[in-house]
Parts: C-alpha cells; sequence; structure tokens
DNA sequence: GTCTATAGGCAGATAGAC
DNA sequence: GTCTATCTGCCTATAGAC
C-alpha cells in the first residue's frame, strides 16, 4: 500500500483532463501539473500511460457500481429506473458541457485502444445488464433485453446531441420523453 | 479550379481516417500515404491541418444534404423519416465498427478544436430540423421539435451502444423500436 | 520513493529547388 | 504546381542522482 495519495491524485487529475479536452489528448505533462506531481515521477506509480488509462476507467467503473448498488439498497425496481434518469436529467449542464463520461471515453478509446476501450465498454454492459434486471423485476420478462437498450440509447443520444450542440434541452426532454414511455408501459404479466 | 483531382483525393483520404483511428489522431503523413501525395504537398492546398478538417466537414455535411435532397423530392413526408431510419438499420455493421460519421466527428472534435466542432454540428441541427419539418408536414404541430429530438436521439445512442460495445444488434432493435413508435404516433389535428 | 534531465521519436509546418 | 529536405517543438519514456 503506498504511503502517500499521489497515485489517487495523479488518477484524479486524468479524470479530470478526460472530461475535458479527452485522455488520448492530453499529454502526461498536463495530467502531472494538474496532480501537482512531476512528469517522471508518474512512471513510478504507472509503468505507461495506458495504465493510468486504466486505473481511470476502474476508477469510473467502480464509481457507478456504487451508484447502483446504493439504488439497489434503497428503492424498489421501478424507482431505481427513474433515479437513474434524474440522475442524468440533473446533470444536463455538465453532460452538455462535457459529455457523458461513460459514453465519451468508450468513443474516444475505441478507435485508439481497442482492448482498453473494451474495459471501458463494460461500464456501458454493466448498466444495461442492471437495467435489464430492473425491468424483468418489474414484469417485463423478455421484452426487458429491449427496453434496458432503448432506456440507454436514449440517455446516451440526448447526451451526444446536447454535448455537439452545446444544449441542455436535449437531455432535459428526452428524460421527460422517456419518464413519460416509462410510466405508459405494460407488464406482459 | 485545380487542374488535378489532388485536393479531392486528400478530402477522401481525411474522411476515411476520420472514419478509422479518428481525424484528430492521424497525422499528415497517414492522410498524405493515403491520398498518395506528398506530404509537404498539402500544404499547397490547404493552409493547416485545420482547413483540411474544414473540407472534410463541409464534404459530409454536402452528402447529407444531397441524401435529404433526394427524400424530399421522391418521397411523401411518412415514408422520408421512415427511409432515414431504414439507412441507419442497412449500415447497422459499419456503425458497430466505425461508429456515425456525424455523431463521432462532432464529439471528437467538439474538445479539441469548438469553432470546427460547432461546424460539425450543424450535420446535427440539419438533420433535427429536417426531421422537425417532416413531423409538422404530419401534422403534430408543436410536438415536432421534441419527436425530431427523439428520433435523433435514439439512433445517435443506438450507435454509440453499438459502436462501444461491437454489437450491430442495438441499432437494429431501436430502429425497429423506432418504427412501431412512429406507426402508433397519432398526429393532433 | 522522489525528482531532474534528457533521450528518441514523431508531429505539424516551412524553405526552396525544380 | 510538385516534391524533398528539414526545422522546431512536444510527446512518452528512461537513466540515474538523491
Amino acid at each position: 500500500m503506498p504511503r502517500t495519495d499521489k497515485r489517487a491524485r495523479l488518477v484524479a487529475a486524468a479524470d479530470t483532463v478526460a472530461r475535458g479536452p479527452g485522455f488520448t489528448h492530453s499529454s502526461l505533462a498536463d495530467i502531472a501539473a494538474r496532480a501537482d506531481v512531476p512528469v517522471g515521477n508518474i512512471y513510478y506509480w504507472f509503468k505507461t500511460k495506458r495504465e493510468l488509462g486504466e486505473a481511470l476507467v476502474e476508477a469510473r467503473a467502480t464509481h457507478y457500481r456504487a451508484l447502483r448498488r446504493q439504488w439497489d439498497r434503497t428503492l424498489p425496481p421501478r424507482r431505481r429506473v427513474d433515479a437513474f434518469i434524474e440522475m442524468v436529467a440533473a446533470n444536463r449542464d455538465t453532460l452538455a458541457a462535457e459529455g457523458c463520461p461513460i459514453g465519451s471515453i468508450c468513443t474516444e478509446l475505441r478507435r485508439h485502444d481497442p482492448a482498453l476501450a473494451a474495459q471501458a465498454g463494460t461500464m456501458l454492459s454493466d448498466f444495461l445488464r442492471w437495467l435489464e434486471a430492473q425491468f424483468r423485476a418489474m414484469g417485463h420478462g423478455r421484452a426487458s433485453p429491449g427496453l434496458a437498450s432503448h432506456t440507454l440509447s436514449s440517455l446516451q443520444g440526448a447526451s451526444l446531441l446536447s454535448h455537439a450542440l452545446d444544449d441542455p434541452a436535449h437531455v432535459a426532454r428526452e428524460a421527460r420523453h422517456l419518464k413519460r414511455w416509462l410510466a405508459g408501459l405494460r407488464p406482459v404479466n
């Protein structure tokens, strides 16, 4: 176990630049400066820039796992999906300014480092599986994968539109649309 | 007017690399090699790499304008929206492999060159305005902007999921979902 | 564990012959 | 108009003192 918090500061700085210019587009000098760590010292904690990227993706994945676990502990299935949609809606200004921290990094890494992109992709597939479980618990049976995919697609697409056009309205509108759609859904059983 | 097709070959090569590793991540050497043009000669046709990027965005925008115009000439409003959705569905394998040529470049440029990203953003807002016009023609009145935003969000989100997870099924599923939704829509008048 | 200095490579861009 | 050669600067990564 490290006695300093430098590793954590580096990961946090990598997370910050990934929300701004992007991880791939940022230099280790940028990240080191933001973490207040000399550039060369990064290599004591991470063998390569790629390893720092892995730590960043892992940190984000852990964050979202914790979020879902909290919803699972405190809310019934239907309200869990609502909570997810409401979180996205509440973040609309940040989403417009920086894009979705999940979708953006997946898109960014996909072309540059497929293996790391696959790791980042688990953030999406974890959310898909979790949404599917909620829809199953709500009684939607085999329709659940489609409902989960639609929910996540809409929110990812709205984030992309809001980010690209610098207009939070798309996220707000799509969240409203999705909640109305959810309210009107009839379970099969 | 240039007497050679080198400019066009350079733009085409830029378009190709933008679908692969991304425009920003590709070097002028890559693009020049692909266009079979010596690197230094790029600067006779374009003052900077950025100017080549502008030409690439303009070429794509022109392509999609021509597509919409053809649909406008040959189909009634309802079928135009169908044609758009069907085009996306038909391209699902390419979308999974390369991502959406519109959404990806907007996301890529947003952080790196906001001014150029705004230019790329017109590809999205042009599609939004066009979809809105079709919904208005179908009698949806003031609901039209929301319907247009939902249609484009869903497809962009599905493309993102398919690309990130390397699985065309998300685009296929979302296109089906969207066509069923469209068929069930009741115009206000 | 921490830091400085620097190697080695590649990027975008330019100069100037033809 | 075309092409080669090259400049300058930044990037990742390493060597090695402390």
